[in-house]
DNA sequence: ATTTAAAAAGGACATTTGTCCGACGCCAAA
DNA sequence: TTTGGCGTCGGACAAATGTCCTTTTTAAAT
């Protein structure tokens, strides 16, 4: 749910910014700020130092659904970058959040000059890949009070730093539904 | 829904057989033979040459969910030999199916030393986090009616070739809702 | 041609989830 | 201090989906 990615940061902090002369720009966003627009031409890749990011799509009957909450480290328009596609995710600043902003044409330049910056990359979408896999099979495969319980296991202060409607959002259901369990789960 | 990746198959036939010297093994496996186990080690990374897998994760209570169908030119068992951890998907073949098996050692090697075959994988990566994740958002936000026509627009012939438990799994549906869904649809 | 097993199809009912709505509390702008 | 908006919470009912079971169809094996 919140995905971070500490070796990534470490890497960019400790010696990519020493060499990077302006490439690498530090930016910081209110909450609610929308950083990177859906359907939009990407021209920066994004990696955070501090804060909340969720990042969701909206569907053409208007349901928001969110992929994920993205914490420290964790990248993103990289896929744009790379594929060369206009964004189909929405980020937007739940907390206030600093990034590193990285111009598209470094960034490749990057991954194709610096193997450890390559590996990073590439284990970064392998584990995006696996923890999606994961968790949508579990989302799929299990009743709704199993994958609120499932949650609130992992995240144990979620109900106060996120709100209930992006709770129900990121696991593709309404409000109304997630009261409902949030009851019979206090009742135990 | 199929998965496919005609440019990673080209680059394997056209440049990558003709230098491997025995190290890109040719393999053949009967329909409903397990290719790749859940939770195994994984010592090699494998690009479908012809044929159809289903790729699908069996859950603590039983269910079986499927992430994907795997056609020609789409790579498996990459994500473990990146990121060094057990399986966590199990591959079937549908049909006969025709494999190119590489070692993992070898596979990493060339991650390091051949850049087309470093892109084309990051590209690979890429494009399977952006496909999933949008199959995702939509069939969250969407109704199964909605899905299923979805699905049937895409692949006419969905209903001849794959078994409706395997079309179900990959709903994370059960079969009976399947039936009912297909018979208001035929109904208009 | 007959038997057998597996897949397909659907009836009947239970359970889950969604829709629509109103009540309440909190907080910031007027 | 009031007002209005927004988030939280839940009642009542509608709709969707699951469970359990039986029947039909299909295809392979004998």
């Amino acid at each position: 749910m919140i995905r971070k990615n500490a070796n990534l940061l470490h890497y960019i902090t400790k010696h990519l910014l020493q060499h990077s002369e302006g490439t690498i720009e530090s930016c910081q966003y209110a909450p609610r700020t929308v950083v990177l627009g859906q359907k939009k031409r990407v021209s920066s890749v994004f990696i955070i130092k501090s804060g909340l990011a969720k990042c969701y799509l909206t569907e053409d009957n208007g349901v928001e659904f969110i992929q994920e909450f993205f914490g420290e480290g964790e990248i993103f328009g990289e896929l744009e970058a790379i594929n060369e596609k206009l964004s189909f995710c929405c980020i937007e600043a739940v907390n206030t959040l600093e990034v590193y902003k990285i111009e598209t044409t470094y960034f490749k330049e990057l991954l194709e000059t610096d193997t450890t910056f390559n590996s990073l990359i590439l284990k970064a979408l392998a584990n995006k890949l696996n923890y999606t896999a994961v968790r949508h099979a579990y989302n799929q495969s299990h009743t709704l009070e199993d994958n609120v319980k499932r949650l609130m296991e992992h995240y144990p202060n979620l109900i106060q730093e996120i709100a209930k409607q992006d709770i129900a959002n990121y696991l593709g259901i309404n409000v109304r539904s997630l009261h409902r369990v949030l009851k019979t789960i206090a009742q135990d």
